[in-house]
DNA sequence: AATTAATGTTTACAGTGTCAACATAATAAT
DNA sequence: ATTATTATGTTGACACTGTAAACATTAATT
């Protein structure tokens, strides 16, 4: 560390930060190497000393974003820890929320290069428990054993997991994009049709 | 029309036409105006005379989308001519079929600059009937009278629509981006979810 | 027939991702 | 300790992108 300037102390850390941060403030449209690489007063190639390309640092970008993601889903399960029901719908809750919130994150999970940077990322560092698609998956299935039909059949369990998970994913993609228009508290509304008694009382 | 080699007869619907089938072929993220101008074998600022911009141009490609989009939903209604309840859940079928054959129209609906494009679009050319959200939603008014609770209640319109639409948008997604893995016939999955006495038997 | 508008082309520019060649700093081997 | 090696940076170049300005040609209007 004698010269200071040349050598960044943690760049990869560091670009992956400011990159998060650009993404928020710019948007993934207007996202480019470039910028990260000036917001880290590197030069513009230094990137790639630490990614293969762009789309590995979105990669390690979106890792981090699914840690932050994850964690909002655990907090929501601990918040019932006995009822495996009340998880799933917390959960769900905090699901859409996330994005909602975060509306920026959605490219990034599931656009960035259209299952592609995301299928690699399952296959490698997500897959030891912080995955939180396996988070959701296994409140679900949590609750398989507790759930009938109206006619007192149990449920198949695919059918369940695709529709609670789409019911949850669908909500948090219309409102965070505004695609669903409505003049009240959205999260009111996911609130309701969370509790209504239709969503797991199947 | 003398000279064929410079105006070509009609390169606006053209560029649309082939940009559809660049978006198709080689995806959103590798869509580019000059590939476009070329495969109108055009120099690549002539589409400038019909489109503001790139982004004008997806606008254009993605009304015309909508308008294929528009009518798999309407001939899903058409199936079921004095059945509200059916009609929404053939609908719905529709809906996510048409995404699971034609994934990259989900980049081209829902990324294309995240609402922007999109709002544009609502309030100018497809606010004249043919707007496939509102199909959509009109279909899930026409249900409204028809659904009750458990208790016999009757239903949040709003959260009936956020509801419907949400399942059946997220189903759409997590299905054409593969996130959702099954190892069988995912729209057969989608049948059982919509018909399961569970979608629209609140 | 002359003017204007519509629709093309060429040229130029700044911004992008990425590669190759080079420079410097930190580490390992002698 | 000196040297060789590796890690990490910089510079410069390339092809590609969207877009604007200036110019050319054809079609439409007066």
């Amino acid at each position: 560390m004698s010269n200071e300037n040349y050598h960044h102390e943690n760049l990869k850390a560091d670009l992956i930060k400011k990159g998060l941060k650009l993404l928020d403030e710019e948007g993934y449209e207007n996202f480019s190497l470039r910028k990260v690489a000036k917001a880290c007063s590197v030069s513009h190639t230094a990137p790639y000393r630490h990614f293969d390309s762009k789309d590995d640092l979105i990669l390690a970008i979106a890792i981090e974003a699914h840690l932050k993601f994850n964690q909002c889903l655990e907090e929501a399960v601990n918040k019932h820890p006995k009822d495996n029901k009340s998880q799933l719908k917390e959960m769900g809750y905090a699901y859409v929320k996330f994005f909602v919130e975060n509306p920026e994150y959605l490219r990034l999970f599931f656009l960035s290069d259209f299952a592609n940077n995301l299928k690699k990322m399952n296959h490698e560092s997500l897959l030891n428990g912080e995955q939180p698609f396996n988070t959701f998956y296994q409140a679900i299935e949590r609750c398989q054993g507790e759930i009938q039909n109206r006619e007192g059949e149990s449920v198949d369990p695919n059918a369940m997991a695709l529709s609670c998970w789409g019911l949850v994913h669908g909500m948090a993609i219309l409102i965070a994009k505004k695609d669903f228009s409505y003049d009240g508290d959205y999260l009111e509304l996911v609130r309701k049709v969370l509790w209504a008694g239709t969503f797991l009382d199947l």
